[in-house]
DNA sequence: CGGAGTCTTGACTCCAATCAACAGCGGTGG
DNA sequence: CCACCGCTGTTGATTGGAGTCAAGACTCCG
């Protein structure tokens, strides 16, 4: 039962049954401010899953019939490029929904896969329909997270499709890694961040090291730590 | 009264009070398959509005008061890259909705500029929300629809922001402009084209000349006719 | 220790950005 | 009416930045 257990690569564990009562609460990621009698008797359990690096969600193209809470964690959505190779779509941390095709019952658009070791709440799609039946107020959240997911995707189009190379990786460490306030984040592997950017590794590899020399940042433990002011000015390019 | 009127440039003209009724056909936009008796009495009448080209519905940071259906045209979404420049993050026809954020009513996150004459559903934020709350059906096809903005978000970061210029361009004749089975689209102006596709208007001026040469497209009156098999060549590139 | 995978660095090529000039077109006003 | 102007589109010459190909260095593990 690996409840506290280290994920290892591409493993999944099952932790528990989660107790949706207390995502009830104000902060909650989807079952905010919603009754706890709906959530006492949901018809299908909603279970609370590990997942080791490299192991995946779901795969583009499968029918949807789970939607994922991120509680924990890094998702990465994948899909291919017709210029063939694998383009990340965006990258979905803690309070993010992934799987929302789940929501109309489609197919999923993405391949979702962990990035770094991630907790997750898995909602079947009966349950949604459910609840959503007994609370219309779910419609609301579920569409208000829908709209700051259109945000994120419009980011990836206007911060990091576009520009010089130098600048988008400037702009995916300071703006989508990292909260506002911090000034570290995780530390993507080099091929990722090429796929995130639409640059090649090594050109990635180049830019990342000629910041480490500027001392505009620093890479350790998979953590990345850097220097808000200096980056911000390599972000304009 | 210019219900019939050409539109000019920057013009905006009132057509009248939309019937939403005929809307709650099953092909119906966003009312498809709501109550009549809903319909008839709205708290605030829903508009609907000519406008002619590089007109705009709302700018950037507004609180939004209203959604739009686009019935006829197209519009165009720009927000202003960190790099500089305006970048257009997709482009809305007939059947989309524009300016999502009334839903939630929060502000604006683009700009939303006429491409060709056009004619849209203007929808008061009260209106939505006094519909939704009668005809709780309304939130699954605003679910619905959000789904599919998204999915056409990400084939602008696929499709339209990764691999070579040349290849991008066909992409965006192929698939973004035109319907599944026809070989004709709009003829945006290579201004648009080049802050969809994020390269230069020189850049695309040659692309597009070049394609013209090889007769693979034809381009008179604002419209551009081309050999579908052709441009899927070159589109893999 | 060895080997696979990831990251780095170098040398070279090439595509697209830049700078610049010009053609076409519609509109405006003398 | 025609001359002028602004706007859009085209084309050329040149530059620069990122892609490509190739060789090592490094890290993590068995």
């Amino acid at each position: 039962m690996g409840t506290n257990a280290k994920l290892r690569c591409r493993e999944v564990s099952w932790i528990g049954h989660a107790n949706c009562k207390l995502c009830s609460r104000p902060d909650g990621v989807l079952f905010a401010g919603l009754s706890n009698e709906v959530l006492d008797h949901l018809l299908v359990p909603v279970d609370q899953l590990g997942l080791g690096a490299k192991s995946t969600l779901y795969v583009q193209g499968e029918t949807a019939h789970y939607l994922f809470t991120v509680r924990e964690g890094l998702i990465k959505l994948v899909q291919d490029a017709p210029s063939g190779g694998p383009r990340i779509v965006r990258v979905l941390g803690p309070g993010s929904l992934v799987g929302m095709e789940a929501i109309t019952g489609e197919a999923y658009r993405h391949t979702a896969e962990v990035v770094v070791p991630t907790k997750v709440c898995r909602i079947p799609r009966e349950t949604l329909k459910d609840v959503a039946g007994k609370e219309p107020k779910l419609y609301g959240q579920l569409l208000q997270i829908a709209q700051h997911t259109l945000d994120q995707a419009d980011e990836v189009i206007t911060s990091l499709s576009t520009g010089a190379a130098q600048g988008r990786v400037a702009r995916l460490l300071l703006n989508t890694l990292s909260e506002p306030g911090s000034n570290t984040c995780v530390s993507l592997s080099r091929e990722d961040m090429s796929a995130l950017l639409s640059v090649t590794v090594e050109t990635v590899s180049r830019i990342v090291a000629e910041f480490k020399r500027q001392g505009l940042i620093k890479e350790q433990h998979g953590q990345m730590e850097f220097d808000r002011e200096g980056l911000s000015q390599a972000a304009t390019l």
